[in-house]
DNA sequence: TCTGGGGTCCTAGGACCC
DNA sequence: TCTGGGGTCCTAGGACCC
């Protein structure tokens, strides 16, 4: 039996959302993100705003400079969760193996389903009719014998596109591929590429891979290796366990003193253990993440005796590496903090109300309960719209 | 126009144990 | 007395992706 995968990618996701839930905006350009004049970048914008040259990751003040009549519009990511599930509603019933790689694109394997659903033009195809006229949102769909070139097709499709790579075709089709849009090489592999004057995927073909292995380090060695014959290097990692649960923040402007720095760390505690109570998992490490006004970043982290208890203990063990590390006469720009380690086991709640201080556990309690209500409430708000429009 | 936030994986050096 | 090498864990930094 011949493998055939499918990368089903929704076009300009984010963006697609808002013009599909306010009629006004579309036609128009459309950036969500942060909010123009903050420190922020672009999330995803529309087709309309990519002919300004906008683009994802782009500084939000940019983008206004380009295009200053856009339609700015903050990331309301409950909702483009709910029309993601949608959609993933859709494919499953597709097909019975879905990976999701993201919130907006996927993996299906789709090998022996030519009998059923017709060769891979036609059910991807039906595909794409089915996600259209169930959510209103467009799909392009990258066909192939393996996942990475499957990957590579549907960008090339976009938008609205689909491309099949017949089994035998996957080098000519990364020869069609300018150099840069080697998915998995970034910007200092690319770098890279011109140091050396590697400037097309033949040319990289032409190096060994113990060479490529020397020049770019055992594992992108490899990967560039396969990866420029179009054989399969996004193998499936099953369904992995998360590895870490992190938040960070960007200071609207740069601080020096340590009060407010501190504030933020207690907060960043308080949400990540929210996250792993929710999550039900323990962490046995901690993590802090700065970045200075120069943009210097640098993490320290420490493993722990036992799991993590409650936000009150990983803010003082954060607090103790923030202090540690914290170079105090540099402005800080950004504070992050996260667990790594984790494993699943008794809910951080049981465990925090199984044993010690009755009163540190009120508060850890009301906290999550406030926590849970405000999302209950932005649900419930994401509903009443929903229903409105 | 300065450069988000949430992740994963890789590399390399050092500690420690056998 | 001098010195091995493999395995594993920890830590820090960096590349990459969406």
């Amino acid at each position: 039996m011949a493998p055939l995968f499918f990368h089903v990618d929704i076009d300009a996701f984010f963006a697609s959302v808002e013009q599909l839930d306010e009629e006004g905006y579309r036609g128009l350009p459309v950036v969500v993100g942060a909010r123009p004049g903050q420190r922020g970048v672009v999330s995803a914008c529309s087709y309309e705003a990519r002919a300004f040259g906008i683009h994802s990751a782009m500084p939000i003040n940019e983008a206004l400079r380009l295009c200053p009549q856009a339609v700015f519009l903050p990331v309301r990511m409950e909702r483009y969760q709910e029309c993601s599930q949608r959609v993933f509603k859709i494919l499953e019933d597709f097909s019975p193996s879905v990976e999701r790689v993201s919130i907006d694109e996927a993996f299906l394997d789709m090998s022996g389903t030519e009998r059923l659903l017709g060769p891979a033009t036609e059910s991807a195809s039906r595909l794409k009719e089915l996600v259209l006229s169930q959510t209103g949102l467009c799909v392009s769909v990258g066909a192939a014998g393996n996942r990475f070139i499957a990957k590579l097709a549907s960008a090339q499709s976009k938008p609205k596109g689909l491309i099949v790579v017949e089994s035998g075709r996957e080098e000519a089709f990364m020869d069609s591929l300018p150099l840069y849009k080697l998915w998995g090489a970034g910007d200092k592999t690319q770098e890279r590429f011109r140091e050396l004057n590697i400037r097309s995927i033949p040319e990289l073909r032409s190096y060994q891979l113990e060479l490529l292995q020397r020049l770019f380090g055992s594992a992108m060695g490899l990967f560039l290796y396969q990866a420029c014959r179009g054989m399969e290097c996004c193998e499936s990692r099953g369904d992995v366990a998360r590895r870490s649960v992190s938040t960070e923040r960007t200071f609207e402007r740069d601080i020096l003193g340590q009060e407010i720095v501190e504030a933020c760390l207690l907060e960043e505690a308080q949400e990540v253990m929210y996250q792993l109570y929710l999550k039900s998992l323990q962490a046995n490490t901690i993590f802090i993440k700065l970045r200075y006004a120069d943009f210097r970043s640098l993490s320290a982290q420490r493993s722990l005796s036992k799991p993590l208890g409650s936000s009150e203990e990983l803010y003082r063990l954060a607090l103790a590496l923030l202090r540690e590390k914290r170079e105090s006469s540099q402005p800080l720009r950004l504070l992050g903090l996260g667990v790594c380690k984790l494993e699943e086991g008794i809910t951080v709640q049981q465990e925090l109300f199984d044993s010690g201080d009755g009163r540190k556990i009120k508060a850890e309690r009301a906290i999550f309960e406030l926590r849970q209500k405000g999302q209950h409430l932005k649900k419930a708000r994401n509903i009443r719209l929903k229903d409105e429009s």
